[in-house]
DNA sequence: TATGAATGAGCTTTCATTCAT
DNA sequence: AATGAATGAAAGCTCATTCAT
């Protein structure tokens, strides 16, 4: 008995997401060039020829890790935010969420988190993979909030820029320490550790 | 008639110098797995040999980097503050110093602090280069000063663990953005930025 | 589709086969240090990769040329002496079957000989693959075989670690005359020279 | 006060006499390829240049050590005998200096030994070095003694080809084992165990 | 679609040899 | 005569990528 065509492309892509997975595990944990084709096949338990098989090489798979777990996770986060409200709540939203994620056991989120930044600081961290898309989105999101919050009044005087980038840094190096000491033991800051960075 | 046992030392002294200034700006700007040692001695303009007639291997070099070049410029910005002050004015001392270099065009300054935050991050980023020494020292230094502020009664209430991985974070992070984009296009965030997460 | 497993299998045993021939002949002809794992593979008809491949490491290979290519082959010699009989004529087959096979054009046996005893001399010749099994085997072998003669009144009193060194020392001697010249040109000594050293 | 040209060339010989004696200790010890210029320099305790002042290559070494060092020790064991009584007589004697040696603490006639009879064996062991002379002189040596005794009635009647080629690979598998093991633990055996080979 | 054998560029490291002084 | 810094060929080994089936 045959299989349809349906069940063939289910099973594509089950295989797909299993690899793209271990990829965001690993490249998340070791870094890109610590990751192997190797490795990544034995944690999607699969052969080393279906990784080139479905990605034609390293840095497409990686890319892809970006574009298919990445950005939908990101795009969940922040499309959970009411953004009718005043700046001033979807920023304290963002804030809470993204700590919620990183007090929380959910490892795809933080590695989420820490890709995302990676690509910010691409060139820096992983010469070899470039013109990945997204760059500046998440800057130019936090940016716009904080002058939105601004003009609403409830945001101090400081250089929107400045705050951003200082917010991007900071995140990035808590996904950092919540990948390295585990979600049991990071210790993570209260929103109004940041808060208190733009609020009046 | 050989050179005198001075002039070898010398040599040698200007070479190792040398190595270890290619040396970290390779790792700082690219990474430990992304420099080889070939690239190092491209910039050190010599053969690869001699950089392993220094340095037995290139894990060594990496720790001599942190020993010779990092440690002491840290070393160095954290002895010119004055302790014998409130810790709020310390605090503030540091994070000027600190802000003071990254806006600076003294990139061998944001190197160290970089190659520094990452070994408190090692692991993540560099897996294969283990025990380098120092690891919490800047962790510890920065939670006594919030601890000490907080008992003269100038800093808020927070969490002193959860402040020090913030802050660290953040200079990490600021570190890698100073690295990208370079001494012209980077935006600096002001002092007050980072006081306010824990001045009451 | 695939191959099948036991085609894969076959592949491998095949290419294991090819690479340890080439090892054991190189390793015995050449020594430990001077073979090169390129040479090995250029013997083996293959890439140098596919060397590590099948193989983590040059000391590795070494150790499984030992393991599956020379054991069996001294196994198989020693496993056609019958044990029943006195240790006179266990003697005399021992020794006629290792000079059969060294006047015989049966290269294998003869670089098995050579690095089996080899391992006995581990140290001096190969100072860096250490801990390969069976190092005393051949030795105690002998070293019974002489004693039982002796206590059964067929060999002379001579002291049994003594001759058994000899015994050995003459057989790496033979081996290596033997690889050094070739099958054509070999001269091989009767069994009389031998036995004459420990015959009544 | 200039030293004088007497002075100089003394020092010169005394140099090059402790190049070749740690040339020799390591060339027999640890073999050909697993020498580096740099230990023997340090053995020598002096410069790692210095090694390729007085000799242009590793090579030239290695056949310095075995015409300035080996040959001289070879042939003054050969001219203590007396030539003038029965082959069998020297034969004794031969064998009896040999052992001697090989039971004595002069490690430096047990390294001769061992280096002698490699570059009989050449080609195996290290095959980069080409070109000894004196490959056949000790075998012809013996083999003129063997054919004397068998003239003289004292042998029996064996091929002299054969047993000269036994005897040498003896001595040779003997001089391994007491480098490896050591003067204190090496068993030496007795010379009726060589003679028996020999005599009728 | 799936497998894993096979390749070869590239990396770290070693070491004989050269060279300036 | 003597030093040790410097070079670069070559070795062991890794791993992204290709390929036959």
């Amino acid at each position: 008995m045959p299989r349809t065509s349906e069940q063939f492309q289910q099973m594509r892509n089950e295989r797909e997401e299993t690899i793209l997975h271990a990829g965001m595990y690993l490249f998340a944990t070791r870094g890109y060039e610590s990751t192997t084709a190797d490795a990544i096949s034995k944690i999607a338990n699969c052969s080393h020829g279906l990784v080139f098989h479905y990605y034609p090489s390293k840095e497409v798979l990686y890319k892809s890790v970006i574009e298919r777990m990445v950005r939908p996770i990101i795009r969940n986060m922040v499309g959970a935010i009411n953004f009718d409200q005043k700046a001033k709540f979807c920023f304290i939203d963002a804030i809470e969420m993204f700590l919620t994620g990183l007090k929380s056991d959910n490892d795809e989120f933080v590695w989420s988190i820490s890709l995302l930044l990676d690509i910010h600081l691409q060139g820096i961290i992983e010469p070899k993979v470039k013109n990945v898309e997204t760059k500046k989105k998440v800057y130019d999101w936090v940016f716009e909030l904080l002058e939105r919050g601004k003009q609403e009044g409830d945001f101090n005087d400081f250089n929107s820029r400045e705050i951003a980038i200082s917010i991007l840094a900071l995140f990035k190096g808590l996904a950092y320490n919540r990948i390295k000491i585990g979600h049991k033991r990071f210790l993570c800051p209260h929103t109004d550790v940041i808060l208190n960075m733009v609020l009046k």
